[in-house]
RNA sequence: GGGUGAUUAGCUCAGCUGGCUAGAGCACCUCGUUUACACCGAGGGGGUCGGGGGUUCAAGUCCCUCAUCACCCACCA
């Protein structure tokens, strides 16, 4: 097969991602006798995928491939995401441009609506997969709204109720009026922001508030209890004048309250504020709620009833004003503001009834399960971090009053508010039962509590065969920004459900910033779309680009140039083949690892170290330098000695062998491209290499491998004196040097000689750099323009030995230090001085 | 208010349990068309690893401290 110049992705990338699907090359093979499993964190299936999901395939479909190769029975678990509120979101934008909204819609045909929707955007979505070239297993593909997800998240809710860990209950909840839900705290965003700070009377007190417009529903006044300004109040009920007349009021003293903030009294909303909702909680008081779920203030407001919250502070602060109980306002004051992570509305806490799990009784076997190092984090640091988290963290609300998610399975008793029973009647509206009247929860699960099961519920535990081979998962792979929203979650339900951690590892890897290094963001427009990469240097280029120079947990910028160096690794790797497809077609074979030529011997050896380097390397998610190492195996080693040496001294079946080994190395950074190579291979026949076994060291002979390192270093010197001299035509002569009588053609080809002889006595200019007397035929005159660069070079060697002597007379080291260093140093010495007196040697010839 | 991470060559970044003369890609300089590749080959220049202290025979790596920049958590009205 005739191979073009440059290797063009376009050709090759989709046909070999066919070939392998039809060979089922993705499947698990069932046998091995280790497992790897692992999910693919489903990403949103109505959105498309950023270059943070490409950063995140190419990890997960590097390891899976190596695994695989290793004999591994893989599992690499793909699905998609209903994204809950994210699609709603989106879908009700969708509304907004046909003039309509969510509002004029039941929550049930909204969710038909938006089913269709996201139908509709699926097919486009497994495109992109094929395109990364992700290997996973499509028969286990899960969409997070599949029944088996709806019936293990009904089964997790019912067990929780059984066992007391969740609970209904009215509270104070993250309430987004735009939007009309609730959220869990971890879903809030905070901003810092400039709130006006108003200073009003209230009685005998001046008190200080950012919201004025909720004094409606103030039950109570607070002080410190110390607080010897206002001793005299505490726990009396005051009169005092607000705006539609007078009103009873309560003053209680709680520790809360700062002495030095404001004037130290401060106005108690319980029904509005988490603070005042604490202290409510502890002084038995009365919660009111002022505002309305749409945002306006309701009957309790008096004349502002049907105001939005702006509007109405606006109004009470003028009505304030006018019955002279304003006393300043303070425009500097700095605060920081809850907002809703999508539209920016700020957060309402609303006092709402809803489904929350008691987290802290919850978390508590994850806890020790973490605590007991069950799961290994990467990076280390994160372990703890999320044992913080869980020790820390509060109740969890999963009620979402959203139609895009999966129905909570409770009803309430028409008659007695108290009693709800659990049913996963969902598509009934109500149900009699026993002659009682149920009305169904109309709220939603937390997108988060079913895929908080993900791990567990892909392999349709626990009862399934899929179940028992691949759990707990062998790897959790993910953006390290949904460590506490997802992550953690998993294991706390994973440990609840199983008695057993969800995954054993967990991989995070950083974000993808722009290219100026700041955060990706449609505002700015420093977003990095995949698709036109893709399509311009390819998968494998991004991939290796994407790669290369990360590190787990760190961010780190979109950089092009390394895309790039990724599509001319590529080239490379397809020039190689070029080569020796070329040189090998009248000489038909198998590939060999038995060694010939010395150059054989120190492929080989290099081979050795590169498969033991990377395969450790990937053993501890170390992909960048992995990569690394593969990358400067192949380009340094292989191609630019083996293969130039290859030119003068052949060994074709060790040129099969080093060609296949390279591809096998290289296949999980870029698989697209070695599997068209492998393809093209005439004693590959119809194998692939993506089920090849990952290469074994191979053995060498080391004498041999350090007769072809003298060469290098021989030829590595000639070509710098070359270089420096801008000599264009020479010769080398030696006397006495065995192998440069049997490798003198190899020599004169890599270092572009035009010979090289054999003679009595040496002539010209001397090499310094190799123990063996070899030397090159200048004249007298170019002979002095290089005693300039041996003087630079006898400094430098000088500086070194008295490097080497200093740490030597140092007692200390010599005593301290290892035994293999010391010797290391004394041999460095050695080898330092001889180099001295060969270069002083050359130059006093000169002198 | 707490916490975590970062600061290494012009740029983007590696550098695990402290140990050869601190690396890569890109950029830069000089040569170069030789049985694959100019998406190439050969050679070269460039960093006292943010500042200051400490531990050690030995520190980019460990400890303390300061500075700057990110991010996370927390109920300051």
């Amino acid at each position: 097969m005739k191979l073009s110049k440059t290797y063009n992705h376009k050709e090759f990338e989709s046909d070999i991602y066919d070939l392998w699907e039809k060979a089922d090359a993705f499947k698990p093979s069932g046998k091995g006798k280790n497992t790897f499993s692992m999910v693919l964190p489903p990403p949103n299936a109505n959105a498309g995928l950023h270059i943070g999901h490409a950063l995140m395939f190419n990890i997960q479909d590097l390891v899976v491939r190596y695994r695989r190769m290793q004999g591994d029975d893989v599992l690499w678990l793909p699905g998609a995401d209903h994204a809950g509120f994210e699609t709603q979101v989106v879908y009700e934008k969708h509304l907004a441009k046909e003039g309509k909204s969510r509002f004029d819609f039941s929550r049930d045909e909204l969710y038909s609506q938006i089913y269709e929707f996201v139908g509709q955007n699926r097919s486009n979505f497994d495109q992109m997969f094929r395109q990364l070239g992700a290997s996973v297993d499509w028969n286990h593909f899960t969409f997070t709204l599949d029944q088996n997800v709806i019936d293990t998240s009904y089964k997790t809710f019912k067990k929780l109720w059984d066992d007391g860990l969740i609970y209904r209950g009215e509270r104070l909840v993250n309430y987004c009026t735009q939007h009309r839900t609730s959220f869990a705290d971890i879903e809030v965003v905070y901003e810092d922001q400039k709130t006006p700070l108003y200073y009003m009377k209230y009685g005998p007190f001046e008190l200080a508030t950012t919201r004025p417009e909720t004094k409606f529903g103030d039950t109570a006044i607070a002080v410190h209890p110390e607080d010897e300004r206002y001793k005299e109040y505490v726990d009396k009920t005051l009169e005092v004048e607000g705006i539609n007349g007078t009103f009873e009021i309560r003053v209680v003293a709680d520790e809360m309250v700062d002495r030095e903030f404001g004037t130290g009294v401060v106005k108690i909303t319980p029904a509005h504020d988490f603070n005042d909702w604490e202290v409510a909680q502890r002084h038995n008081l009365e919660a009111k709620r002022v505002i309305n779920h749409d945002g306006t203030m309701n009957h309790l407001a008096g004349q502002f009833e049907g105001m939005t919250i702006a509007e109405a502070r606006k109004a009470v602060v003028q009505a304030l004003k006018e019955k002279s109980l304003l006393i300043k306002i303070d425009d500097d004051y700095q605060n920081r503001v809850a907002k809703c992570y999508k539209c920016g509305t700020t957060i309402e806490p609303m006092i709402m009834d809803q489904w929350f799990i008691n987290m802290e009784e919850l978390a508590k076997p994850a806890i020790k399960a973490l605590e007991a190092g069950k799961i290994t984090f990467y990076p280390a640091a994160k372990r703890q971090q999320t044992i913080d988290y869980l020790k820390n963290v509060r109740d969890w609300n999963i009620s979402r009053q959203i139609a895009w998610g999966i129905p909570i399975p409770a009803f309430q008793n028409v008659d007695d508010p108290d009693e709800w029973i659990f049913n996963e009647n969902v598509h009934e509206h109500t149900l009699e039962i026993d002659g009682k009247s149920y009305r169904r929860d109309p709220d939603v699960f937390d997108t988060w509590f079913s895929s908080g099961h993900w791990p567990y519920v892909t392999l349709d535990g626990p009862d399934s065969e899929d179940f028992k081979r691949y759990y707990p998962n062998a790897l959790m792979e993910t953006g390290g920004d949904i460590l506490y929203p997802w992550v953690s979650r998993m294991i706390v339900l994973g440990v609840y459900l199983t008695g057993e951690v969800p995954f054993k590892d967990v991989y995070l890897h950083g974000m993808v910033r722009g290219e100026d290094g700041r955060k990706m963001s449609k505002s700015i427009g420093n977003v990095v779309d995949p698709y036109p990469l893709l399509d311009q240097y390819g998968s494998d280029a991004i991939r290796m680009g994407m790669i290369s120079g990360r590190s787990a947990g760190e961010s780190a910028s979109y950089a092009p140039a390394k895309i790039v160096a990724g599509r001319n690794f590529a080239n490379k790797l397809w020039n190689v083949a070029r080569f020796v497809e070329g040189v090998l077609e009248d000489k038909p074979g198998k590939p060999d690892s038995k060694a010939n030529t010395t150059a054989d011997h120190w492929m080989l050896r290099d081979l050795q170290q590169s498969i033991n380097a990377v395969s450790s390397l990937l053993n501890d998610y170390r992909f960048s330098e992995a990569f690394d190492t593969t990358y400067h195996f192949v380009w340094d080693s292989f191609a630019d000695w083996y293969v130039e040496a290859s030119k003068r001294e052949i060994n074709p079946s060790m040129l099969r062998y080093g060609l296949e080994s390279v591809l096998k190395l290289a296949h999980p950074f870029a698989p697209f491209v070695t599997e068209t190579i492998w393809q093209t291979l005439d004693w590959t026949g119809e194998t692939l290499l993506i089920s090849q076994e990952w290469p074994k060291a191979p053995s060498y002979d080391d004498k041999q491998a350090v007769i072809f390192e003298e060469i290098k270093t021989i030829v590595a010197e000639i070509r710098l004196i070359r270089s420096s001299l801008q000599l264009k035509k020479v010769n080398l002569y030696f006397t006495d040097v065995d192998f440069l009588k049997d490798h003198g053609a190899l020599i004169a080809g890599l270092a572009q000689l035009e010979g090289v002889h054999e003679v009595e006595a040496g002539q010209g200019l001397h090499l310094t750099q190799t123990s063996y007397s070899c030397w090159l035929d200048v004249d007298k005159e170019t002979m002095d323009r290089y005693r300039e660069k041996l003087e630079k070079q006898l400094t430098e060697a000088e500086k070194q030995r008295d490097g080497y002597k200093k740490r030597l007379d140092n007692e200390a080291y010599v005593k301290q230090a290892p035994k293999k260093l010391v010797d290391e140093t004394k041999q460095q010495l050695e080898d330092t001085n001889t180099l001295l007196a060969n270069i002083q040697k050359e130059i006093e010839r000169f002198s």
